[in-house]
DNA sequence: TACCTGCCACGAACGATGTTCCCGTGGTCA
DNA sequence: TGACCACGGGAACATCGTTCGTGGCAGGTA
């Protein structure tokens, strides 16, 4: 009203102690508050306790917004879908653009440690994932690669690219993560096959170099690479 | 004694009631019953408790045999990697040694429902792990593949074969097994995918048929036979 | 202005899990 | 016979997902 100005209530009116300073639940901000902590402490952290502590509730409060903990991962694999860019069809180089596009869809599924666990066996319905399928999808049919194939093949790649990013943050999360870690780790296996018995793993301890070279990213890459050249084979 | 017979205690002398009709406990008698668990209820089923139930004990007995429910799991997986078969080389059929023996592999997996996420991000050092290893990259080597590429192949087919195993205890789980049930929620997908906009995903809705055609196997065979005729391309 | 309704928030509680603690029992050995 | 050790297993702890029940608040209506 004019003349009035807004002041703020006397210091003696308590707040609940948990309104002070947040915002009103909704599926938004669980889902906000969720990836958080996904990023912050992994996926084997994150439970709807954890959650609620951090948007300073009871964890039952979540429950008005979403169903249960699993929409909860759904909502969150849809997040992480939405972060994935496939750029436009370049038929020439359509093989380099599939290598290229999967190795930047794995490397958003591992900056959020553990989510590609709870993206296995979901079939794309989310709008995310549907338009990263119509990408994939339009470059593959732009190099010549027949229907059924490239129809199978998006469903083989995603498989590969989760289950990559899946594996490395089971390495992460048994301490294998960090380089030196890594190499601490994988020195233990290397002087492990190199004492087994040569007459029973004749062909292991033979290479043991090989099987032991390169990083996580290296195996990635070559992965996709044998889909892609194994892809190319059916083009005419 | 000479003309002693052993006869049964008097009846009235009670035994421990847990005691009646069962063996000592033992690491391989757990093991044994977790894997008759696994079997038969999945691997969201199989609990401490569950498998003290069958045996007719408490959870807490099972700690003494097993460090936690972690290595219950490692030593059950390497059961699992026992029942796998790998065929000696011949080297003029190596491609379809790989895909044979990856298809038994998978079969091998399939048939203990989820047990396959367990093995995911376990480098080989079982016994049986090794075993298969060995006779895998034999057969890669008798098909002239180099020696980087095989190593680093045998560690993406097996990923891609636990990845498509545990996908497919996920699909159980979500009760999507009976191909009843398989061919109704496939149905729902088709319509949904028809349904989509077709300016908005021209691609996805001109081709349904190829993206929802072949069962699980069909896919599973075709990851198989893109990673190896994709590695038939290292081969001179 | 008072009352009613609906919805959100959230503490308490339930049922379940993995694991540790502690005690009892039986076997072995000196 | 007593001491020691190992196994068995109940009780309990800490944590989890989820439901139940209650309170508070906002909005609508008479």
């Amino acid at each position: 009203m004019t003349g009035t100005t807004e002041i703020p209530p006397p210091p003696w009116r308590r707040m609940k102690k948990s309104a002070r300073q947040r915002r009103p639940l909704s599926q938004d901000l669980i889902v906000d508050t969720a990836m958080r902590v996904l990023d912050a402490e992994g996926l084997d952290a994150l439970s709807m306790r954890r959650v609620a502590l951090d948007l300073r509730t009871g964890p039952a409060s979540l429950y008005a917004h979403v169903a249960n903990k699993d929409e909860l991962l759904e909502l969150m694999v849809d997040r992480v879908v939405g972060e994935i860019e496939v750029p436009s069809p370049e038929p020439g180089r359509w093989k380099e653009q599939i290598v290229e596009s999967a190795l930047a869809a794995h490397h958003v599924w591992t900056r959020h440690p553990g989510i590609a666990r709870a993206a296995l066996a979901n079939i794309p319905v989310g709008p995310n994932s549907l338009a990263y399928g119509e990408a994939t999808l339009a470059i593959l049919r732009a190099g010549g690669v027949p229907d059924q194939q490239a129809g199978w093949f998006l469903d083989r790649l995603s498989l590969y690219i989760l289950a990559d990013a899946f594996e490395e943050s089971l390495h992460r999360e048994r301490g294998r993560d960090t380089e030196e870690d890594a190499r601490a780790y994988f020195e233990q296996i290397r002087a492990y096959y190199e004492s087994l018995p040569a007459d029973r793993f004749p062909v292991i301890t033979s290479m043991v170099g090989p099987l032991l070279a390169g990083g996580g990213d290296e195996r990635m890459r070559f992965g996709v690479e044998l889909l892609v050249r194994g892809l190319a084979t059916y083009v005419e």
